[in-house]
RNA sequence: UGGGGAGUCGCCAAGUUGGUUAAGGCACUGGGUUUUGAUCCCAGCAUCCGAAGGUUCGAGUCCUUCCUCCUCAGCCA
């Protein structure tokens, strides 16, 4: 069984090369980053002077704002950031970057830890957690903010919102200098003092750094880094009023944690001069210590046939199109662990895709063939009847029950055999037998024969159907020399063999047949006829879920949520984790194994 | 239309300073094995690198022009 055992990634190959790979290993050879220090605990630049070289060759960090569940695209940055720390002695830090107080929780937190974990990744290294809050730092940022307004880097701005958007100008038209811009340095050290002890309105009053109102580049053209917002915070309760931007903030959660290699995605490129110029000055002013925290960006994923923007995944949730954030047909990752993908999938999914700067589009069904890669090996064998008919062997002895032997899984023998009970009357597939067979159809038809997987060879005798015409109980004869497993079983030689559960004895259980959420590959792509915007939720698959009563082998009964097993000939099935009980599982099915069996 | 990015096989993606027949994976197509129409094995799969010119003995890699796509005008991150 596959149980949801946390794995271990430690011994990973290394992965196909990347950009960012090669930026690391440039930056370790040349020793960029070889005379850091680190004092045991994020800090300025006294700080860190006074601790022992970094025994960590390089730091990175994994820095979600705890503001909703994480999903596939948020596994590519983890797999990214601490395969990074994994494969070249360093240390990656786990982050909340929690500036924003309106939209944080500790319930985002708490999955959020729990999804990284369950990824298989962990951030005490060295004695150290790891485990950072951007909110922490705040102390440093309105210090770092005041050795700005010091050096004539920023000031306080009294225009409003809507002014300074109209003095942004656009993107082929510089802006225009506010009318706050010469402010004192004097003025602007009272003023924002006055923001900090809560003497001005929310958003009345903004920091903002001095740069250049007519840069080319938008995000240079004084950019807010500091606002007014009476909030309470998840972590610092009512102690600030005032509370840094994502801009200014994160460039220096980075610094102040020696981070070396500052990994984010594409749409944060032009924010980069900004990164740069900031730590810069920071530098300058004694604050924070060379080598500076560099960033590099990637290309975000994208999968066809989900959504994995947060709005619409709130909006989803919210509207009740799914269950909640661990639905299996969300590409959470909460999700995807009750849906029974597991880890070292997800593993395999991000070196399979690789990182590079190209926008691209990654096929669904590659995330599931990775799914079932690992799957195949790891998960255990067991026999279901999902659609069930039932066959009766007429020249099979009334009350007689007879053991047959199923090996655990066809790799590992080592994982022995179970027994599976053969009697008169049995359940087997609908779809395994076909009174008029189309070409090519293998399985039982009338005069047909057929083995009975782990059994006998059966020879289909006729069937019965009801007044509709539908098929209720196929007839056959088995044929006593042809038992698996012993001498001359393959005297008789059929193509054909199917499964099978004793009537008797099946565990009649739910399980849930789960498909694509959407039925297109980019929901919500394009426009109505009318030139709108078309609305993700018209793609919405409305078979997207099935629940069936399936007849399993007995020894189904005693699973454990979360273990995964193969349903032969049918594909990966989990135990769920949620609404299963001690000895009445219910199953979710992952994934179907491939068919080349074009009917 | 300003700035910043990206364009290599159906989908991803290597390709450091220009040097021989353009990695690899996935998919796909043949063939083999198989008591899962699964797995596994073996073979095949870009004379060509967005386009057009140019430099060079030699260019995916350098130069020029052009085309397409993504991204930026929150006191979100």
């Amino acid at each position: 069984m596959s149980s949801a055992k946390t794995p271990n990634h430690q011994s990973a190959p290394v992965a196909a090369s990347n950009f960012i790979r090669a930026v690391v290993e440039k930056d370790i050879e040349q020793g960029v980053y070889k005379n850091r220090k680190w004092a045991g605990s994020p800090g300025d630049a006294a700080h860190q002077a006074a601790g022992q070289p970094d025994p960590a060759k390089i730091r990175t960090r994994f820095p979600p704002e705890p503001n909703g569940y994480l999903h596939i695209g948020h596994a590519k940055s983890i797999f990214l950031n601490f395969g990074l720390a994994r494969d070249y002695n360093g240390v990656c830090h786990m982050r909340f970057d929690d500036t924003n107080p309106e939209k944080e929780s500790q319930e985002y937190v708490d999955s959020i830890t729990d999804s990284v974990k369950w990824l298989g990744f962990g951030w005490e290294k060295n004695g150290e957690s790891n485990l950072y809050f951007a909110s922490n730092y705040f102390d440093f940022m309105y210090r770092a903010a005041e050795a700005l307004i010091e050096n004539g880097h920023a000031y306080v701005d009294s225009q409003t919102a809507e002014e300074m958007r109209i003095n942004r100008g656009t993107l082929t038209e510089a802006g225009k200098n506010s009318p706050w811009r010469d402010r004192t340095v004097a003025e602007n050290l009272a003023l924002f003092r006055e923001m900090r002890d809560g003497k001005h309105a929310d958003g009345s009053l903004i920091l903002r750094a001095k740069i250049d109102m007519a840069s080319p580049n938008i995000n240079l053209r004084d950019p807010a880094i500091y606002r007014v917002r009476r909030a309470h915070h998840h972590n610092t309760g009512d102690k600030w009023c005032i509370y840094p931007m994502y801009t200014f903030a994160h460039p220096i959660e980075d610094a102040l944690e020696q981070v070396t290699h500052s990994i984010c995605t594409l749409e944060f490129e032009d924010q980069r001069p900004f990164y740069d110029w900031l730590l810069e000055r920071l530098a300058e002013a004694g604050l924070l210590a060379h080598p500076l925290p560099k960033q590099y960006e990637f290309a975000r994923l994208n999968l066809t046939y989900v959504v994995l923007s947060k709005r619409k995944l709130i909006q989803l949730v919210e509207e009740k199109h799914v269950s909640g954030w661990d639905d299996p047909r969300l590409p959470t990752l909460a999700g995807a662990r009750r849906r029974g993908y597991v880890a070292e999938g997800f593993k395999l999914f991000t070196d399979r895709i690789g990182v590079s700067k190209a926008d691209s589009w990654i096929d669904y069904s590659t995330f599931e063939d990775c799914m079932r890669e690992v799957l195949n090996i790891n998960a255990e064998r067991r026999i279901a009847v999902l659609d069930p008919i039932k066959l009766v062997i007429d020249n099979y002895p009334e009350g007689q029950v007879e053991d047959c032997f199923a090996p655990n899984h066809p790799l590992k023998p080592e994982l022995g055999k179970r027994v599976v009970p053969l009697t008169r009357e049995l359940w087997i597939e609908r779809e395994d037998f076909m009174e008029v067979p189309s070409k090519g159809y293998f399985r039982l038809t009338p005069e047909g024969m057929v083995r009975l997987r782990y059994g006998y060879v059966v020879k289909c005798t006729g069937c019965e159907k009801d007044a509709n015409g539908n098929v209720t109980v196929v007839h056959c004869e088995y044929l006593p020399d042809t038992k698996s497993g012993t001498p001359g079983s393959d005297s008789v030689k059929v193509k054909g063999n199917i499964h099978w559960v004793s009537a008797q004895h099946a565990y009649e259980c739910e399980v849930r047949l789960y498909d694509r959420l959407f039925k297109e590959a980019h929901p919500g792509e394009g426009q109505t006829e009318d030139g709108h915007d078309r609305d993700f939720l018209n793609d919405l698959n409305p078979n997207s879920v099935t629940v069936i009563t399936a007849q399993l082998e007995p020894s189904l009964k005693d699973a454990k949520p979360e273990d995964s097993f193969q349903f032969e000939r049918h594909g990966y099935f989990v135990a769920d984790k949620k609404d299963s009980v001690a000895g009445k599982p219910v199953f979710n099915r992952t994934v179907t194994l491939k068919d080349a069996w074009q009917k």
